[in-house]
RNA sequence: GGUGGCGUACCCAAGUGGCUAAGGGAGAGGCCUGCAAAGCCUUCAUUCGGCGGUUCGAAUCCGCCCGCCACCUCCA
C-alpha cells in the first residue's frame, strides 16, 4: 500500500517516494534538554512514532534518527538573550553536563512511558561539534558565510530559495517587529552560525574552532547530525509546526548551501500544537504540563497516548483534563474488551494481509496518517460478529500502529496476589450471600473496599481486583 | 501591519460537494443482578458560529460578519 502524507514544501498531499526502494531515512527534531518536555512536545514524538509504525507496517526498513541538543539555543534568535543551558545551570546549580543528562534521561523515560519506539540514532549537539565546524567551512567556501563581530552568519541574500518551506519571501518578513537587529548582521535575518563572543558568564560550553574558541549556533546541529546518520539528502524530515519558519528554514538554507544539492529533504512533515483552553503550551510561558505531572495526578500516560490518536496529526488538539478522562475511560474500556478476548479466545489467529478490516485501518493511516479514523476501524471492528480469536488478531495488528501495548495485558490482580485479609472478607461474604445475609455481604464489601479492592460477582464466583 | 489556521452534540474529534454527519467519552432507558460491577441491547446533532451567494444538491465552494488561535523572537 502507497503512504500519501502531507509535505509541508508542495502543501499537498503525495505519495510517498523514497530515494532508496523500500528503506525511509528520517529525521525528527528532537529535545532540547534544559527543561523538562512537556505533553504537547510529547504530541509530536507520539505523531511520530505512529509515522515510523506505519512506514515499517508498510514494510520500509526505517532507519530513524532524533537529536538531543544539548548546547545553544539562545532565549531569542538575535545575538542576545541567555543561552537557556546557562540559565538551567544557574537556576539548578548544576554544570551543562549533568543537566543535559538529566533532562535527556527525563525525555527517554517519558517517551517510553508513552510507548514510543527509540530512534535508532539519538546524536547528542556536543557529540558533533567538528561536523558543525566542517559544514561552517563549506558555507564559507562558497561565500555563503560571512564573519561580523566576531561571529560567523549565514548570508541569506545568497541564497535565492530561502523561505521557500515556510512560503515567505524576505521582504515581508517583519524584521525587528519583536526583537532587536543584531548590528552584526548584513540583513536582519541572518542566522548565526558560530559564536566567538560570548555576552555571557561562565560559558562553560565552549570549543576551539577556525574563528576562535566558541559555540555553535542553533540551527547547524540538525544539518550536520541528520547528513552524518541520513546522507546528504534525505526522505523524511519532521517536527513541530513551529519549526517552519525560522529552524527547518535555515537548515534547508544551510544544508542546500553546503552540498549545492536540492532537496535536501524529500518530504516534510509538522506536527501540530497541543492546546489549552485558549493557547498553545510552551516552555516559556513557565506553566506547563508534563508525562510526570499526569502520572501524580494519577493518569496512565498511555491515556495521553490514546488521546492523541483521536486527533489528526495536523489539526490542533484541545487538552483539557476532561478529555483526558475521556480518553482514559476509552482506553480502560479498550482494555477490559481485549482482556476478555484474550481469556475467550485463547491464542489469537493473525489476519490474512488482505483482510478488510486490515486493509481499511491501514487505508486510513496511508491517508496522511489518518489516525481517528483507524481508531474508529479499530471500534467497529471490536462490535463485529466475527470469531474472538480473529478479532484479537485484529486487535493486535492495529495495535502495532497505535501502540498502545493491548498484547502485554494481564490481568493484575489474580487471587493469590490478594492480601489474605482481604481473601478472608471474600469467603465470609461469599457465606453471607449463600446465606442471603445481604447486610452482611454488603457490609463486608465495604470492608474490602476499605482494603483497596473490589468485588464483583460473576456466576463463577467473586472476582477480586485492586481498586 | 503581514501570513496561516480554527469554530461540528455536554467533552474530545473525523468528515472538505451527493446514500442515514465517523469513532470514543459522558448521559439516558432496558435486560441481567439480592444490590452493585461487568456484559449485552437501545438511545443520544433534520444539523455543522451567523448571514447571504454558487449549485439539481454544501458542514464541505465563494463573499461578508462574529468569535478564537497561531506564526512573523526562543518554542513540538
Amino acid at each position: 500500500m502507497t503512504i500519501a502524507l502531507y509535505n509541508t514544501m508542495s502543501r499537498k498531499i503525495e505519495p510517498l517516494e523514497t530515494i532508496q526502494p523500500g528503506r525511509v531515512g528520517m529525521y525528527c527534531c528532537g529535545p532540547t534538554v534544559y527543561n523538562f518536555a512537556h505533553i504537547g512536545n510529547m504530541r509530536t514524538y507520539i505523531f511520530e512514532d505512529i509515522l515510523r509504525r506505519s512506514l515499517e507496517a508498510a514494510g520500509y526498513a526505517v532507519l530513524h534518527v532524533m537529536n538531543i541538543t544539548d548546547v545553544g539555543h539562545l532565549t531569542s534568535d538575535a545575538d542576545e538573550g541567555e543561552d537557556k543551558m546557562i540559565l538551567a545551570m544557574r537556576r539548578e546549580g548544576k554544570t551543562a553536563h549533568d543537566i543535559a543528562d538529566f533532562y535527556t534521561d527525563a525525555f527517554m523515560r517519558h517517551a517510553q512511558a508513552l510507548n514510543i519506539l527509540r530512534p535508532h540514532e539519538c546524536p547528542r549537539a556536543t557529540d558533533h561539534i567538528g561536523d558543525m565546524i566542517d559544514m561552517i567551512r563549506r558555507l564559507e567556501e562558497k561565500g555563503l558565510a560571512y564573519s561580523a563581530g566576531g561571529n560567523v552568519y549565514y548570508d541569506i541574500a545568497r541564497f535565492t530559495d530561502y523561505g521557500k518551506l515556510a512560503g515567505t519571501d524576505r521582504e515581508s518578513l517583519r524584521a525587528g517587529a519583536r526583537i532587536e537587529v543584531d548590528r552584526n548582521k548584513r540583513s536582519p535575518h541572518d542566522f548565526a552560525l558560530w559564536f566567538t563572543q560570548s555576552k555571557f558568564e561562565d560559558q562553560e560550553m565552549t570549543w576551539e574552532s577556525p574563528w576562535g574558541r566558541g559555540y555553535p549556533g542553533w540551527h547547524i546541529e540538525c544539518s550536520a547530525m541528520s547528513m552524518c546518520y541520513l546522507g546528504e539528502q534525505f526522505d523524511i524530515h519532521c517536527g513541530g509546526i513551529d519549526h517552519v519558519p525560522v529552524h527547518h528554514t535555515n537548515e534547508i538554507a544551510q544544508s542546500e548551501g553546503a552540498t549545492g544539492q536540492s532537496p535536501w529533504v524529500k518530504t516534510w512533515l509538522h506536527g501540530e500544537f497541543l492546546v489549552t483552553d485558549s493557547a498553545k503550551m510552551s516552555k516559556s510561558s513557565g506553566e506547563f504540563t508534563t508525562i510526570d505531572t499526569l502520572i501524580e495526578r494519577g493518569y496512565d500516560p498511555l491515556a495521553y497516548r490514546y488521546l492523541c490518536l483521536g486527533g489528526h496529526y495536523r489539526q490542533q488538539l484541545g487538552f483539557s483534563y476532561e478529555a483526558l478522562d475521556g480518553a482514559a475511560n476509552g482506553l480502560e474500556s479498550l482494555r477490559r474488551i481485549v482482556l476478555n478476548l484474550k481469556q475467550k479466545a485463547g491464542a489469537p489467529t493473525a489476519p490474512a494481509a488482505d483482510h478488510p478490516r486490515l486493509r481499511e485501518f491501514q487505508g486510513h493511516l496511508a491517508d496522511d496518517l489518518n489516525m481517528p479514523r483507524a481508531l474508529a476501524t479499530v471500534w467497529t471492528t471490536l462490535k463485529e460478529p466475527i470469531p474472538d480469536s480473529e478479532k484479537l488478531g485484529l486487535v493486535y495488528a492495529f495495535d502495532a500502529i497505535m501502540g498502545l501495548d493491548l498484547d502485554a495485558l494481564e490481568e493484575k490482580e489474580r487471587a493469590g496476589e490478594v492480601p489474605s485479609e482481604v481473601m478472608e472478607r471474600v469467603a465470609k461474604r461469599a457465606e453471607a450471600r449463600n446465606a442471603r445475609d445481604w447486610a452482611e455481604a454488603d457490609r463486608l464489601r465495604d470492608e474490602i473496599a476499605a482494603l483497596g479492592y473490589t468485588v464483583k460477582d460473576t456466576p463463577d464466583g467473586a472476582q477480586v481486583s485492586a481498586i
